[in-house]
DNA sequence: TGTACATCAGTGAACGCGCGTTCACTGATGTAC
DNA sequence: TGTACATCAGTGAACGCGCGTTCACTGATGTAC
């Protein structure tokens, strides 16, 4: 009974109208709401109605925080690097010296891609605007500066930007092949894996290094 | 004019139909437009409607051939798979020795993958159907034994799974790095930085043997 | 202290679109008698 | 050789769905006078 057409939002999942001057509130809340929707089933899922049912108002209302469906992607977007950065900005918090450093960092990089697959996903091949192209700039340029550190003083010019490019290839090409298969055939060991990745990755660069400069 | 509701299939565009005992050409037809419209838009652009359009035919003619879309998807994949398969066996036929063979066969995925960027993305994260793994469980196998072959002697055990893994990881992130970026921002000579990724995979895996069994 | 008004933070209902899919039908072609 | 029939290879029109988006509206809250 009752169910009328478009049933929308029923009244015990309504929100409670944000008082005057709060409305930024729900501009959070619609990120929250997205970005859950995301973990739970990938890009496709947010779209506007479902962001707007889980946060408990109507679809127009998403309207008032954000262009349009794809200015709300893109800034979750930016806030899944923004995630990203921290994760590696924490994993290496520790470290002391600069090997160590970049191996933490790489295995960050790794757990988080495996953490957070869908997420992942979305910075991996999502929306391409100005911003989200400059944050992943950053983000490489935070890498660049970590492989400089820890290169080798043997080895007098390396071309840090195809080295580094190199580690990021090896390191989205691990979580990549992972995210491919069923959980049940990964590396029982994810720290391992991740660990031998970043060496692959970081040995393979310097032999290939010391190659073109006998 | 006379435009109606729904033009459909204008008769200029529409396909003769085929000749009694001849339907099963279309199937090959619906297979062709498919792979076209992913090659220019992607797997998202692959819909009944575009499909059977560029055939020229009408919509329900291609569920005469497929049980429903997502079929007709997978086997577009497979199909992909067996270009992919080809690509790389072509570029190994020349090859005297392993190792050339497996550099060969890593130059000839980062190029099918450069060159395909839309096919690419649909072997790589597209429908995962049993036939799909089945193949792609192949196309790694074939990649294992090049692997196996070209190990060098002295290492003794070596987990040619873990190792392919390894290399398909360096290969798949090479190609997806790429294909996240503007194509001015590649590398000029395409070849080279396939075959250094190449050499960066072996030889880090190599070194990477080397350690764990001093 | 009362009240008209402006503004904020939304709502409800609808539009139009493209999509996958289904249904009843058709017209040419081969085949049995 | 003629003809009724079965089958093949489709067609045309529609259904229902979920989506992004827009429009006119509302009700609470603060503010100027």
């Amino acid at each position: 009974m009752g169910g009328s057409k478009d049933p929308g939002v029923s009244d015990s999942e309504r929100r409670p109208r944000a008082r005057r001057g709060e409305g930024g509130r729900l501009h959070e809340e619609i990120l929250d709401a997205a970005e859950a929707l995301l973990d739970a089933s990938g890009e496709s899922a947010v779209t506007i109605r479902a962001v707007a049912q889980r946060v408990g108002v109507s679809n127009p209302a998403v309207y008032l925080h954000f262009a349009d469906r794809s200015a709300l992607l893109s800034t979750v977007c930016l806030r899944v690097w923004d995630r990203l950065d921290e994760y590696m900005a924490d994993a290496c918090s520790t470290a002391t010296d600069p090997v160590t450093e970049l191996e933490n960092r790489c295995v960050a990089y790794i757990r988080f891609g495996l953490d957070h697959p869908l997420r992942y996903r979305l910075v991996a091949s999502g929306p391409a605007t100005e911003a989200t192209a400059r944050v992943a700039e950053a983000c490489f340029d935070v890498l660049r500066h970590a492989v400089r550190r820890s290169a080798p003083e043997g080895v007098p010019q390396i071309d840090t930007t195809a080295l580094t490019r190199a580690v990021c290839a090896c390191l989205h090409g691990a979580v990549s092949l992972l995210l491919l298969q069923p959980v049940s055939a990964w590396p029982h060991d994810l720290d391992r894996y991740a660990r031998d990745v970043a060496a692959i990755a970081t040995s393979g660069v310097l032999s290939l290094c010391s190659d073109n400069t006998p």
